[in-house]
DNA sequence: AATGAACACAACCGCCATATC
DNA sequence: TGATATGGCGGTTGTGTTCAT
């Protein structure tokens, strides 16, 4: 007998996260913590398989996810470690504090591999290429040959041909520069993808750091992320009598997340007990009032402007 | 201004390891 | 002890954005 489905694939919805299902996910997960991700989408409302609930918080909802570029000291590291490692990210990821390895992998894919490779560096055995030697990313699969039999058909998907744009000549770049990066990229015909003004729904950069692109926040607003439940529910609705404007000024007192761990002295893995204490922390009204003397980190003032 | 190429990254898929019954 | 459930991992794809033409 087959093994079953993770989760019943008629009538889950695919795709990117809607605001209003991340919100869903969030509150589910604050007020219940992290338990059985198969019942979860049930149990918080979604349409969704919970393994893709899973990955939605774990990659990108955790609060301890640090978001935006690697850092030359980070890049190095995971260069360090995937020579001793290999493509075993998560092994890499738990290095790096706040990364996950879904970034990690994103990154190396798109970044580091490129720069090893015009260092003269092979990505794979990360010894120095020599002249008559072929390199490829990746051993030829048979989904490769599927590809090139799709691509000569014209039926692959239309990224099938970046897998064949190794000919980008992209040298290491001083990270923090993103002018450097501008003239960088147009003196050898890439893109600068990194130094994009970010106009997503999703992502709101500020320039709280030198490089741009370091401190991408989730833009789901804090007001957003914490929708009072109705006042039904128990005392973690603290918020259920008050108004939304009311709400916001609350959330002035959240700390920043970008501190999490330091502010409540966690372990990067939390544990059910560790989110529920926290977030008996967060939301004890007590407590809230003692944070009324922290003061607010710039990031989360500039979000809470918008 | 329109269009296609190039790109980054979020999300998905399938397999594997471990836990539970 | 085997079957099944669940979570985790790595590879891959899809989609949205930016740039070049």
């Amino acid at each position: 007998m087959g093994r079953q489905p993770c989760c019943d694939k008629n009538g889950v919805k695919k795709g990117p996260w809607s605001s209003e299902e991340d919100k869903k996910l969030i509150n589910f997960i604050l007020n219940n913590g992290q338990c059985c991700w198969r019942s979860l989408p049930k149990l918080a409302g979604l349409l969704r398989c919970g393994k893709s609930c899973r990955l939605r918080w774990t990659n990108y909802l955790r609060p301890d996810v640090k978001r935006g570029l690697l850092s030359e000291y980070e890049e190095k590291m995971v260069i360090d470690l995937h020579a001793q490692l290999g493509n075993r990210w998560s092994k890499i990821a738990s290095h790096l504090s706040g990364r996950t390895d879904n970034e990690i992998k994103n990154h190396w894919n798109t970044h580091i591999k490129k720069k090893l490779k015009k260092m003269g560096i092979d990505p794979i055995t990360h010894k120095p290429i020599t002249s008559d030697q072929p390199t490829y990313d990746q051993p030829p699969s048979q989904k490769d040959f599927n590809r090139q039999e799709n691509e000569n058909t014209g039926t692959c998907p239309k990224n099938i041909k970046t897998t064949t744009t190794a000919t980008t000549t992209t040298v290491a770049m001083p990270s923090s520069e993103t002018n450097l990066d501008r003239q960088e990229n147009k003196n050898v015909g890439t893109c600068p993808r990194h130094i994009k003004t970010t106009t997503t729904t999703t992502v709101v950069t500020t320039q709280s750091e030198t490089n741009l692109d370091r401190q991408k926040i989730p833009l789901i607003p804090p007001t957003e992320i914490l929708i009072p439940y109705e006042s039904t529910t128990s005392s973690t609705s603290s918020f259920s009598s008050q108004s939304s404007n009311m709400i916001l000024e609350d959330l002035k007192f959240l700390p920043n997340f970008d501190n999490w761990q330091s502010d409540f002295n966690m372990e990067i893995n939390w544990t059910n007990d560790d989110f529920s204490s926290t977030l008996d922390y967060l939301l004890n009204d007590d407590d809230i009032s003692d944070m009324n003397n922290t003061t607010i980190s710039q990031d989360w003032s500039q979000v809470l402007e918008v």
